[in-house]
DNA sequence: ATGAAAGCGCTAACAT
DNA sequence: ATGTTAGCGCTTTCAT
């Protein structure tokens, strides 16, 4: 692989002139820019990415944190990630955790070592805060609320909308109803199930232990989930749950049984995919797209070195038929 | 950032040894390593990776090239591949192409400039050949088969899964097929026709223009094919179709008509995902983790300068409810 | 065992 | 406008 010095030598002219043509700077003469990319074409040459970082202390790159790729809620936020990022000539890199906190050391050890210029957290297992302490290195965004640290994320009002789903559920008539997480929410959770304890009180329904299920993820969660409820002695007549795939899964497993979701069971779900469009799941749209080129722009501008941002995006309420409104509103 | 020498001078020692203990090099002398250690903590030192992969000549940094991530197909093959990079300390980025062969042109221009040290080909618009051109900046890999050229890939054998799929909608009692293409094939879709034709040919079927159709690669495609299919002239009595979000979003658009999909029509997918599996979908399973995880491999070999290897790995059908075999076999 | 010094390939400040 | 040269931060050869 000839170098830039062979092209300068090429051309019969300095190195700085060939870096000069290649990085469109003025001053150069029309002449000898074009013998140096003529020299260029002659000896194939193509500069080193990895020399042309180092003299210029950054990477181009972008690192990506989540726990697997193989889930549309995270494939969607890359997706709009990549998008943005693409437009920018920026590449990426995925970082997946599987949860472990170690695998997002390693990722935040990426950022110190400058492989990467910034990272986004699509989902963490460690705090906040912990994470937080590496941005010296480098520009650090979360894609979920963080109110109380000083940092940029984008995320919609998950509390809000949370609060919203379980009205909604409780408008259909519902009493009886268990929330269903997935493991993304971390620190989240604890808000919640707060939520949660306070709408039912108010519902003056007390809630049963077996009501408050974490770690469901995957459609074959969401049928496991449903042979669950089948089996609970006092069974929820409503859940709401956090993820469409499972609401999927769970819906998929009630139909197989001869079991219509709707009136009771009532299921409400988050995410709004093709997927929960395409079997009439309810469920709250979250715009994933959207945040991934949200969560873009705020990198991009805490590298230009502007003040962190929060950005809270807005969601809605789809209503299909898996909840049925009662006294028709 | 303190550098290498801002550790040898604390230490009291050359670069050199700095170096060799980074790279955990025999030939230190016990005293000076930990002199060295406690320099590196005390300034909390962090290599720069950069600058190590500009001399050592290589950027540890493998490229995975697909038309988009935000497919549950392409996402699988990524998690195998995610999985064996982890194991070897290997990071990875990914290029989306959108089948576009100019942004293929760029994730090969990456391997050109040493960003990446190699490329897996998980889909491309551009020609084998016309790729594997650029093989001389580094290992390719292609995940689908390359019988003509001397190169590297894993796949099932698709011609012959092909074949079977055919096959099995005949001993159903199909002879009015469909076949239902993505654009992923690529070359390979020539061939497939041609299977396809021969197989109508000996059943003695005619075959309809309206039945070969492609570019179908989401749910949300299933749903309209099944409009489509709804509004044939010449109705085929059975589809066979290359991607399971398809066939999925075929069947239930059917279900959604109240339209049995078993015996007429019949559907055959290709993929075999947990969606596929919940649905009840009768599908070619494909291992594409393994794929992911084989493709790797390759790579590895490939950068150790070992020849170029072709892996064909097993698929199966899984007979479920979409196809109904006559004469109880 | 240890160190000096010459790379790796490019950028950019400075001089002309 | 163009060139000289000193970096960027690390590895590695060669000598001691």
């Amino acid at each position: 692989m000839p170098n830039i010095r062979d092209i300068a030598k090429r051309a019969g002219v300095s190195v700085t002139t060939v870096s000069r043509v290649m990085n469109d700077h003025p001053y150069v003469k029309e002449e000898k820019r074009e013998r140096v990319l003529s020299a260029m074409k002659e000896l194939k040459y193509t500069r080193n990415i990895q020399a042309v970082h180092l003299a210029k202390g950054y990477s181009n790159m972008l690192g990506i944190v989540l726990p697997t790729i193989d889930h549309s809620y995270f494939s969607g936020i890359v997706t709009g990630i990549a998008e943005k990022a693409q437009e920018c000539g920026m590449h990426f890199a995925l970082f997946q955790t599987g949860y472990d906190p170690l695998k997002e050391k390693e990722a935040l050890m990426s950022l110190k070592e400058q492989r990467v210029d910034g990272l986004i957290f699509c989902s963490n297992a460690l705090s906040d805060r912990d994470i937080l302490k590496w941005q010296e290195s480098g520009p650090i965004i979360f894609c979920h609320p963080t109110p109380h640290d000083p940092c940029s994320s984008v995320s919609i009002a998950h509390d809000q909308a949370f609060k919203e789903a379980l009205e909604h559920l409780a408008a259909c008539g519902h009493e009886r109803i268990a929330i269903v997480l997935a493991r993304t929410e971390g620190e989240n959770s604890q808000v919640r199930i707060q939520t949660y304890q306070e709408m039912m009180r108010s519902l003056g329904q007390d809630i049963d232990d077996e009501w408050v299920i974490e770690g469901k993820l995957t459609i074959f969660d969401g049928k496991q989930l449903f042979t669950e409820w089948k089996e609970m002695k006092n069974r929820p007549t409503a859940l709401l749950i956090t993820n469409d795939d499972v609401s999927a899964g769970f819906l998929l497993e009630a139909q197989r049984h001869q079991i219509n979701v709707g009136e009771s069971p009532a299921i409400l779900g988050f995410q709004n995919d093709q997927l929960s469009e395409a079997l009439g799941i309810s469920s709250i749209d979250i715009p994933l797209k959207q945040m991934g080129q949200e969560a873009f722009d705020l990198f991009k501008q805490a590298l230009q070195g502007e003040a962190p941002e929060k950005r809270v995006l807005s969601y809605r309420l789809v209503e299909r038929t898996t909840t049925i409104l009662k006294n028709n509103r």
